[in-house]
DNA sequence: TTTGCATATTCGAGTGGGTGTATATAAAGA
DNA sequence: TCTTTATATACACCCACTCGAATATGCAAA
């Protein structure tokens, strides 16, 4: 049961879904670009993906200086869904293509050139 | 995107949920069928109906004296998704199963006998 | 119209969550 | 080691939310 409401309160915030949303789109995303997407303060950032951490949303993962957050895999079927209701409710806001096209605009840091040579990025 | 954090933040209490999935199962319960079900106080039921109402997950319907509760049908894709998770997460936990017990021998009001003499309730 | 039942609302108190600012930690490179 | 970049945490403040208790409203039957 309180996993149950952790999980809605999780999704419960704008910021928070908007991260989601990006995640979902690109995979995996390191805070940095996260910052650069939204707009936002570094801390605000960071404290919001601590909290989908905590709720088992997501994941991270660090490289180097990077920390990098993706979805969990391991979620119970209701908690994806969940998500997937969350992350297509918001793909009809205006704000997740804002955010999209300044996503695409941030300087991608080394570590997100998967598969490629990290020099070519 | 306020219409979204509404749903989720709806979603985000427990006696809440609890009321969304009695009513998931029984279709449409008046509010003393759910204090009964629930063994919580009469005007916090009402409150948390109201705040279901206003996230457009509930409508409600007066009948003499009762007011029934069931689920909006013109929700949104993603919300009904995201009411589908929340209900399927909820009757996995040991409280749903108390709360049906309970509510299977609260005395239905005579306005939820549909379809049937209102006397042979 | 008075009484009783069902539901909704108001009020004040208490609590948790979000935020900005500042600072701490972690890692890499000079 | 010192600096830079990236991320996390600490602290104080504020606001929204929840609650219990009391009261108001709506409806029906006597």
């Amino acid at each position: 049961m309180e996993n149950l409401t952790n999980i809605f309160s999780a999704l419960s915030d704008p910021i928070r879904l908007r991260i989601l949303a990006l995640i979902a789109k690109e995979t995996e995303l390191c805070v940095c670009e996260l910052v650069g997407a939204l707009q936002l303060p570094q801390p605000k950032i960071s404290r919001h993906c601590k909290v989908l951490s905590e709720a088992n949303l997501l994941v991270s993962r660090r490289e180097a200086q990077w920390v990098l957050y993706s979805q969990a895999d391991d979620m119970p079927d209701w908690s994806r869904q969940a998500l997937e209701a969350a992350v297509e409710g918001i793909k009809q806001d205006a704000q997740y293509a804002e955010d999209c096209a300044r996503l695409s605009k941030v300087e991608r840091p080394p570590v997100r050139c998967d598969g490629m040579e990290k020099q070519a990025c």
